[in-house]
DNA sequence: TTTGGATAAATGTATATACATATATTGTAT
DNA sequence: ATACAATATATGTATATACATTTATCCAAA
């Protein structure tokens, strides 16, 4: 990988300094590519990962509570990413019999069909992403070496 | 370090996909921590890293163009970055003599002053952010044992 | 039972990303 | 010299982050 050579800091203060700097390069690199891939289906990759989540869990439905803490980000506004998904016919969306606060959102079919079409897209670009093998993988940061 | 424990997926479907996930999880705590040093000082990370490259290069001006060249995210609206150091009276910004298409952009006294605080936070928190040793932090990546 | 605190979600604001488009200026080819 | 492409910046839109505040509902203590 020629990650490293990308950076364009010729120098690092610390060691730590330059495996931060490796991580938010490579992070940015990835997200980058991840945006990409979910933008050929109208998704952003927030709303990719709120649907993983309910997938995960289909066909229980999902607070915009227990979303929040299942992403990734948890300062990511869920609410507003249901919306979305919402305004998409990928989610449903109503509220909860038990706790009318709460709101049950869940996957339809449509989102699932989605998924299953991105998914294999995301992990094979997973391991496209670089020419490390398995084990480099799991002992080494890209470019860092 | 416990970040690993952090990451709820229970499993990951190769080890690239662990990395993946693990490299984006770092970068996150990574900026979230960030934002917060920066913020004491009414700053943004995109902010602060214009502030740096402006600083590096100072006294000379740089131009928009060459500031989103040099800004990590090539994609940020170097512009609007530069509207906002420029409404903080931390940047100078004026349209450049030899080419009245470009602006000049140059960090002013009271931007260097703010770096003078903020650079040795970030730095020291580089070195705070793990316990792994020097040779740890090059051979690894956080949590990814 | 009523009151007050806790909780769930929605909403508001400033900033940023990602991208498209607009505007002004420069340079170049005819 | 003029027209047109290229360049530099600015602006517009949708989405997201980060955080504060609002609203509705629930729960628990007086």
């Amino acid at each position: 990988m020629e990650l490293e050579k990308e950076i364009k800091q010729a120098y690092f203060k610390s060691e730590h300094h330059k495996l931060a700097v490796n991580i938010l390069y490579t992070a940015g690199w990835l997200t980058y590519n991840d945006s990409r891939l979910c933008r050929d289906f109208g998704l952003t990759i927030q709303q990719y990962n709120m649907l993983k989540i309910l997938k995960t869990q289909h066909p229980v439905p999902a607070t915009v509570n227990s979303l929040t803490e299942q992403m990734p980000d948890k300062t990511s506004n869920a609410s507003r990413i249901v919306e979305r998904l919402y305004a998409k016919e990928l989610v449903s969306r109503s509220v909860s019999e038990r706790d009318r606060r709460s709101v049950d959102v869940a996957i339809t079919g449509k989102g699932l069909g989605i998924l299953e079409q991105l998914e294999p897209v995301i992990d094979r670009s997973r391991e496209e992403l670089h020419t490390l093998s398995s084990q480099e993988a799991r002992e080494n940061l890209l470019g860092q070496r």
